[in-house]
DNA sequence: GATCATAGTCGTCTCACTGACGATAAACAG
DNA sequence: CTGTTTATCGTCAGTGAGACGACTATGATC
C-alpha cells in the first residue's frame, strides 16, 4: 500500500446496492424501486444506500435490506467466498457479489457500490422503503432484455445507473451457483417438497428437467435434504414429502445444467 | 439509492489490494512486499494503493501491477465473473476479487478495499515498486500458516492488515477456479507441455495427480490446448509435446480435485 | 555403448453417475 | 368412476473418471 498521504485520495462515496432475487409463478425476479428524484427519475433501480461510518459492508447491505423488505439476512458473511450456515433456515441468504466503481457510473460524484446478492424465498408484497418509494417484483428477464431491444417487444427502459449490469452479475452468480451449492434452498420455505425446489431450478435456469431424475438426483446427495416428516399437497397431485435443507453446502458431484 | 445527501458519507478512502500467485519450485507462491512504515512497519502486506479520481477499479490495479512487478494484465476485465480472453496469452490474468471494508481494518482512517487477483505465469525475481520497498515471493502455505500457529513451527508474522484473510479468499478462488476453467493455463509460459500444466495443478491444489490420467483428460478437452508444434525436454525425460491456451475458457465437465 | 532413471503417451477395465423413459401411486375435478 | 395432475420407484444404455499396465524416447551413469 502506498504511503500514506491524505490528499492522495478524493472524495469518495461507498455504497450497497442489492440483487435481492426470488422465484414467484415460475419467472426469477427481482426487487426493484422506482427512483424519486434525478438522474435517473423515475427509472427503475436496485435498492441500495450509503455505508455509514460505524458499519461493515456486510451489515451496511443487511441493514438496507431490512429497511427495504422487512427480510432479515441470514447471518451476513463478511466478504470472500460467500457461505452463511445451512442455507434455508429461514432468513435470506445474503453475500457479496462484486464492486462497481466506473469513475462515471453516477454523474453526481464519484461513488463506488458494493454490490450484495440476496436470495429469498417468495415474500409477500415488498413494502416500499422508510422514504415511501415505490417498490415492486420484476421478471428479470423482463429487466434485462430491456438492454438488448428484443424485437417485437416494447421497448422497457433499462434499469438506472449501471444496475442492469449489476443485476446481469448477480444473476448470473445465483445461476452458477446453484449448480455446486445447495443455495437453491434459499428460494425455498423452510419446509418444501422436491417438486418445489425442482421449480426453482427451472425457474433460474429457465429449463425444464426431468421430474424422475431430479427426485432421484437430490434425494440420494447426503446433506442436501433432510425429511421433515410430513406432506403437503399444496401443488395439487399426489401428497409430497416435506423436507428442509440439510446441512450440506456444496454439492459434489454437482447439479448439472442441461446445455444450452 | 438514497437521497443524495453530501453529509451522509465520511470521506472514505478507496484502495485496491492485490493478490499476486505464481508456481514456483512446485509451490504456490504469492507477492509481497515490506512495508516501510506504521502501522505495521515492518510486516509483509499485499501490493496495493489508492484508485485515482480518473480511473475505474480494474484500471488502478492493472497500474498497481505493473508498478510492483512490470507486469501488463491480460486485457483487465471491469467486474463481475472475471474472463479475460483466452487465458495464458502472455501477459497476467486479472480479475476483481472481492471487497474488504470493515471500520477498523486500517486504523489510520476508513479505508475500503477492493482486492483483485492476479495468476502469473512464474517470473525472473520481483523488481521492488517505484518507491524501493523490498518484495518476494513467498509461498502462500508460509504465509496463511502463520495464522494457525501450526505446533513445532518457528512462528512467523501474519501479513499486515486484514491481507491474509484477503489472500485466503484469492487462493480459495483461484483453487476452485481451476476446477471449470482453463485458468490454470495463466500460470503457464505461451507455450508448455502437459506435465508442466499438471504440475501447476499439483501445486495449487497441494495434491499429487495421474500423469496418464491427468493427459487423457486435458488433451481430449476440446479448446483446452491446441498444439504449438514442437517439443521439448526441459523437464528431463522423453521430449513432451508443447501446447498453447485454447480458445475455451470454461471446462466441462471440469477437472476433477481430488477429494480430501 | 549398455544400462538406468525420468518423463511422456497410449490402452484397458471397472464403477459411478446421468439422461431417457416406462410404470405405479395418490390426491382432486368433473 | 374416470381423467388429470403430481410424486415416486425402476430399468437400461452411454459417458467419463480412477486405477493401473505397457511402451517410448530422452539424458545420465557406468
Amino acid at each position: 500500500m502506498s504511503p500514506y498521504d491524505p490528499s492522495a485520495h478524493p472524495p469518495f462515496a461507498v455504497t450497497v446496492d442489492l440483487v435481492v432475487l426470488t422465484v414467484r409463478q415460475h419467472a426469477l425476479c427481482a426487487l426493484t424501486i422506482r427512483r424519486g428524484e434525478p438522474p435517473y427519475q423515475g427509472r427503475w433501480a436496485l435498492p441500495g444506500g450509503f455505508v455509514r461510518p460505524d458499519e461493515n459492508l456486510a451489515e451496511a447491505a443487511a441493514r438496507e435490506l431490512a429497511e427495504e423488505t422487512g427480510l432479515r439476512a441470514q447471518q451476513p458473511v463478511p466478504a470472500g467466498p460467500g457461505a452463511s450456515g445451512p442455507y434455508g433456515g429461514g432468513g435470506a441468504h445474503l453475500e457479496q457479489l462484486a464492486t462497481y466503481g466506473d469513475p462515471d457510473r453516477d454523474p453526481r460524484m464519484r461513488v463506488v457500490s458494493v454490490a450484495h446478492l440476496v436470495l429469498a424465498p417468495d415474500l409477500p408484497a415488498p413494502r416500499a422503503g422508510g422514504d415511501a418509494r415505490s417498490a415492486r417484483w420484476a421478471p428479470v428477464d423482463d429487466l434485462l432484455q430491456a438492454e438488448n431491444g428484443a424485437p417485437g417487444e416494447e421497448q422497457r427502459a433499462p434499469l438506472a445507473f449501471d444496475h442492469s449490469r449489476i443485476l446481469a452479475d448477480g444473476v448470473e452468480r445465483a445461476r452458477s451457483k446453484i449448480e455446486y451449492s445447495s443455495l437453491a434452498t434459499a428460494f425455498c420455505p423452510p419446509e418444501f417438497t422436491v417438486g418445489e425446489l425442482r421449480r426453482v431450478y427451472e425457474a433460474v435456469w429457465g429449463v425444464a428437467l426431468d421430474p424422475r431424475n431430479f427426485h432421484r438426483k437430490v434425494t440420494g446427495t447426503p446433506g442436501f435434504l433432510v425429511p421433515a416428516g410430513g406432506t403437503t399437497t399444496r401443488q395439487g397431485g399426489r401428497p409430497a414429502q416435506l423436507f428442509r435443507a440439510g446441512g450440506a453446502t456444496l454439492l459434489n458431484p454437482p447439479m448439472l445444467r442441461p446445455e444450452v
